[in-house]
DNA sequence: CTTTTCTTTTGATCTGCATCAAAGCAGACC
DNA sequence: GGTCTGCTTTGATGCAGATCAAAAGAAAAG
């Protein structure tokens, strides 16, 4: 999720979270940033481990510092959906509800910047700025939920795999600033599994698939984490998506 | 979407409003409710007319007072999934982006109550309430996408119309004021092949369940469109979902 | 009432992905 | 080094749902 271009950080703990961004916007009081941080506070949790169940009390909001987590729904026979990838700068939590709806996991070591709800929710009403931030990020969530929908429910096996990689180096291409076009190189942060869950497949039919992009060429792996996009376009191709670049998240 | 218990309703032509129910709150202020009526106005669209086409501006935002709209997505080989489905006081439109992502369309003859945008969005500024309600609007959305994600990318075909005529089910009966409980009859407000781009099936699919449902006794069919639920919770058991009552939407 | 058009059902066949099974690989730990 | 343990690949087979095709209803139009 995009930074405001207007707002600065201040200090390298918590750079790309957005909440605190917003509190520290040049249109800002100075004031709304001293109560940020009084309400503020850092959890950490180890790869793997969970960070809330689903119908769990959560009593706060928090944004991604470090790391990558995911949001997954699980039926009583086990079939589980991924419905949710956070990574830095993302955000998690529902103010005005105490109880979360799905499981909520930490897939690398990861760090969130935490706010006590109650205070938060106060802050919220008094600076109309923090619920307009937190509004905007909620739809572009929406909007990426929305594409996500289309995926699982028309894609072809090859088009999700292909998808889901040009996603994920999107974002990693804007978290580290670079440029989206031209030679991609990076690690894919989920497992197979991980992947099928997001997908709507099973890992099996990931792993036949990414094997055939790598034949065609698409995609160069070293590892199986390592990957690398010599042609970004040509991957888009495969997409399935009308690939004139106007593209959301 | 539930509207507040503590808001009242003030006129009949925009009843469900959830925007105006806001409004008119008892803890907001009279004069809000001046500023929404001078932006307010309704626009009225027949069956099977374009709302919006992707990609457009859309210079208000809406609810709906009546009738119903989808939102759908479109691949370029013409495959189509519905990504939203707006029932009487749904909200549509998006503060903060003048264009739309996907196709908005009337499915049955339908009446909008439309704010513009610019004058909305400076009242959201100066009233905090407004743009609050929004944002647990737009949540309760994402958490509906979210287990419809789950539908589209782990249940079968028979787990989905269960599921969706559940959804209708208790959508039809929550705007009824009835209870959840005892026998439903309704009339399905979708034509098989847009219940097929809601589920991500095929029509014939979704035909050939609904007889299969049919025969099984969980529904009685009255041509093709009135629906009567004998058992509720025995439909409930079809849908994959832990039916355990705590459900959203 | 008849004709047209749209929607729905039903049948036959095909196929993409799931399932079941086993072998290959790589990092962690002793 | 060797042995676990968890991840990934590869193979063989099966099946749910797609696709192709046509008939049967239902609603709209003349």
């Amino acid at each position: 999720m995009a930074v405001h271009q207007d707002l600065r950080a201040t200090n390298v703990d918590c750079a790309d979270c957005p909440i605190r961004h917003r509190a520290v916007c040049a249109r800002c009081e100075t004031e709304e940033l001293a109560r940020l941080e009084q309400i503020k506070y850092y959890r950490s949790f180890q790869a793997g481990q969970p960070v809330v169940w689903s119908g769990d009390r959560m009593e706060y909001v928090a944004s991604v510092v470090s790391g990558i987590a995911t949001l997954t729904q699980t039926m009583e026979d086990g079939r589980r959906q991924m419905v949710g990838l956070l990574l830095p700068s993302d955000f998690v939590g529902r103010p005005g509800r105490d109880s979360v709806a799905y499981d909520v996991t930490a897939v690398t070591d990861l760090v969130m910047c935490c706010f006590r709800k109650k205070p938060f929710e106060e802050l919220m009403l008094s600076t109309p700025h923090v619920g307009q931030r937190l509004l905007e990020m909620t739809l572009d969530e929406l909007d990426a939920a929305r594409e996500w929908m289309l995926l699982l429910g028309r894609k072809t096996a090859r088009e999700k795999i292909s998808s889901l990689i040009a996603i994920i180096a999107r974002r990693d291409a804007s978290l580290r600033q670079r440029k989206v076009s031209g030679r991609f190189v990076f690690d894919l942060p989920l497992t197979r599994e991980e992947m099928a869950d997001y997908l709507g497949l099973t890992l099996e039919t990931v792993s036949r698939q990414i094997t055939a992009l790598k034949k065609d060429g698409l995609i160069e792996l070293e590892g199986n984490r390592n990957v690398t996009i010599p042609d970004f376009d040509a991957l888009l191709d495969q997409t399935g998506d009308d690939n004139d670049g106007g593209f959301l998240v």
